[in-house]
DNA sequence: CGGATGTCAGTCGGACTGATATAA
DNA sequence: CTTATATCAGTCTGACTGACATCC
């Protein structure tokens, strides 16, 4: 016997969602990085490269702000910089193999995490989150569509 | 007929919320405060009045930065500070009127946003969605409960 | 030339360390 | 007396605005 679904109240989702975040995503070893740095490389990693006026769209830096944080990067080898062939002001922004370390270390960090709360879950429970993560998928790219 | 339950694979979910949180967490409203100000007004409204110690485990900042963070937000009318009865070196925080407002603004701006993308999905999708809000609140009392 | 891309210079808020006052 | 809570003082990172060089 299956229960009956029921209806979907976007209000409790997002505060769902508001607090699961604050456990999930702040990890501890934001000691080394602060935010602003962590954020544009993961914008890197998830992206691909791009140049730095593109950077002022998803993280919320103006230019002048990013063109130090990079700089900095740059010389800590964690981001290489050349300029674009097609289009002589701008700077292709992309990570090295060991801004690529950063990243894939703090996901794995994040998975680890989450792989010890899930064990702990019913078989039921694991199977709502598999189904979940498709739908979530979907809202993702309806948000960045806009 | 129903589809069998694909296995929960935790690596690729990981990496859907984490671009999730992106697009949902973020407000362009981030313009008035900071990271730093919004996530001590939204720990006080998700977990009630606390001494300021109480936030330094909360928020990655230490002591000293939330005197002053706390001091500005008494000026500014959100927060107000008075002696804990039962011990005298502490302050008790809580939000005033003004700063649950700000906390509800943000949260009603989230569920305006996740709601046009809901509107957006099949049937399926928003049970999907349901049930899942259930298990991200055990994960999260499993993450605190550490 | 006008618009876009990125950098430079100067200023300021915000977070840290270390030291200090007060109460448990 | 020792520990816990909060604050004060001084320093420094990092982000902003405004001006500027360079290329489309």
């Amino acid at each position: 016997m299956s229960t009956p679904p029921a209806p979907l109240d976007v209000d409790e989702l997002a505060t769902v969602i508001e607090d699961f975040t604050t456990v999930f995503i702040r990890l501890a070893s934001v000691q080394r990085f602060n935010f602003s740095t962590l954020s544009v490389l993961h914008t890197l990693g998830r992206n691909g490269p791009c140049r730095l006026t593109d950077l002022t769209a998803t993280e919320q830096l103006k230019q002048p702000a990013l063109t130090s944080l990079v700089a900095k990067l740059e010389r800590q080898g964690l981001v290489s910089r050349r300029s674009d062939p097609s289009d002589g002001r701008a700077v292709l922004l992309s990570l090295t193999k060991d801004g690529w370390e950063i990243v894939r270390g703090r996901h794995a960090k994040r998975v680890a995490n989450l792989s010890q709360l899930v064990d702990r879950l019913t078989d039921q429970e694991r199977e709502v989150l598999a189904a979940a993560a498709g739908v979530l998928t979907r809202l993702t790219e309806l948000a960045t569509d806009d």
